[in-house]
Order: C-alpha cells, then structure tokens, then sequence
DNA sequence: GATTGCATACGAATATAATCGTATTAAATA
DNA sequence: TATTTAATACGATTATATTCGTATGCAATC
C-alpha cells in the first residue's frame, strides 16, 4: 500500500488522533495549508475506497481509523528510500540522516545500544 | 529540485556513469522495465527543461550530465521523510532503518565511528 | 545522390493526484 | 413541522507524470 503526499498528511494525523472524523482532520491540515474542506473530505472518502482507512459510520459525522500502521508505513518507505537511493544499503541511509541532521547525545546513545544489540545478535 | 520517481531512475544511472546518452541509460532503464526508447528520451528531455541535467549537443547523440547531485538529492529526501514520517527526528529514522535491514557488523563499525565524532563535536 | 539507420523533437493520449463546487441528506432547533 | 446548519456524495476540473507514435534530421554507406 503506497499513500500519495496528501494521503501521508492525513494518516500522520490520523496516527495521532488514533481515529477522527473529517472535520478534526481538516482543521489539523488547515493550520498549515490553505484547502478546502471537500477537499480532504474527498482524500478521505478515497482513502476509504483504497481500504487505507476504515470508518465507522453509525452517526453522521463519520469516524475515521487508519487500516495501517504508522510502522509498517515508515517500514515501506524507508526501504524504498534505501534501494532508490542508497544503493541498497541502509548504512549509507543512516550516515546521511546522521550528518545532516542534529541529533541529541541522549538520541545518539539509544542508537548507539540499539548497534550495541544488533552486534550480539549476529 | 524535486525529481520524479522516473527522474530519479534517470539521476541514479547518470551518477553512476557521470554523463550518458539516452540510449546508455534506455540500456539500463530496460534490464528492468520495460517501456520504450522514446519514452527515456522524453524524460531526459523535460530533466533538461528542468536544469535537472545538462547536455553536450556538439555530437548527434547528445550526452547528458546531471546538475544535481547525489549526495544533495539523498539530502533532500531524507529531510523530507523526516519531517514527513518520523515527525522530526532523525533518530527515530535511523532506528527504523537499523532495525530493518540487514546491515554488517563492518558498516555498523562505521556507524559507531561517526556517532562517536558526533559526540565530539557537540 | 539515394537509401538506410540511428537519433532527436514534439504533440497527443493515458494515468494518477489533488482541488473544489454543487447537490443531497440528516440532525438540531426554532 | 419548517428552517437552518452541518455533514457527506459525487462529478468535473485542473495539474502533473508517464507513455508512446509519428515526423524529422543527419550522417554513414551503398
């Protein structure tokens, strides 16, 4: 299953919420972006055909949860990102995300056990 | 600059070869997908309205050169899935990858080392 | 010089994503 | 119950990416 940008914005939100109905999600995405509401109406109802969200329609107001996982989503695009342009290999991912970006010393030691672990289990 | 899926197909073969011809790269688009050699050509021809790429005409074939590079590329999309996927945090993209992938003890070795200056030069 | 074989140019068709306007429905309330 | 309000449904438009067919140009070779 592969969101499109706009489908990805929704869901982050709809990971945060755990479920929300349209109008929660819209006033999220309004803060940032100017559109209109039938707008990410529509995304959602498409995201619902697509069985990337299911909705619970009992009342009018239509609630929305996310079919997949915020982990499995990252899970798949990391890994595209890995092969389309990391040739493949996670390391050079990781270096990258590494070098540009400031990471805390508390972020660095979690990273550095997780290494610490992957070792062991060799 | 945001280049396309198709466009990053094409990048990725150009920083391997640092400058091709449409046909060189039609060549290595093939052994894995199967789309036609006008369709290559096409889209080397927006790159280069784009200035994603430049190109030598002096010769019938003209040999294209990418003016983006690699390593800025990989830049830009990892910023991208950071903010996008893993709200911000870089670690929490490194993690992922780490976590997913199979990576050898000699590139954790190198990991290590990089976290290692990072702490350094804090 | 004509023919053939690559190569580019370019318009057009197709596919997918994103946006929004209008119609409709259902619930709340006056 | 009639009116207003808030929500969904859905078609149509626009934007962007992808694909390819056909025309054209150029140079080697017959």
């Amino acid at each position: 299953m592969k969101p499109t940008e706009s489908e990805l914005e929704i869901l982050s939100i709809l990971w945060k919420l755990d479920s929300a109905s349209v109008g929660d999600v819209h006033q999220y995405i309004s803060k940032t972006k100017n559109v209109g509401y039938t707008t990410t109406l529509k995304l959602m109802q498409i995201m619902h055909e697509k069985k990337m969200v299911t909705r619970d329609e009992s009342s009018k107001k239509h609630i929305y949860t996310p079919t997949i996982s915020k982990n499995e989503t990252q899970h798949f695009f990391v890994d595209k990102m890995i092969d389309n342009l990391f040739g493949g290999s996670a390391a050079g991912l990781v270096l990258q995300a590494l070098g540009q970006n400031k990471t805390s010393k508390e972020e660095l030691l979690v990273i550095e056990k997780m290494i610490q672990d992957l070792k062991k289990n060799d």
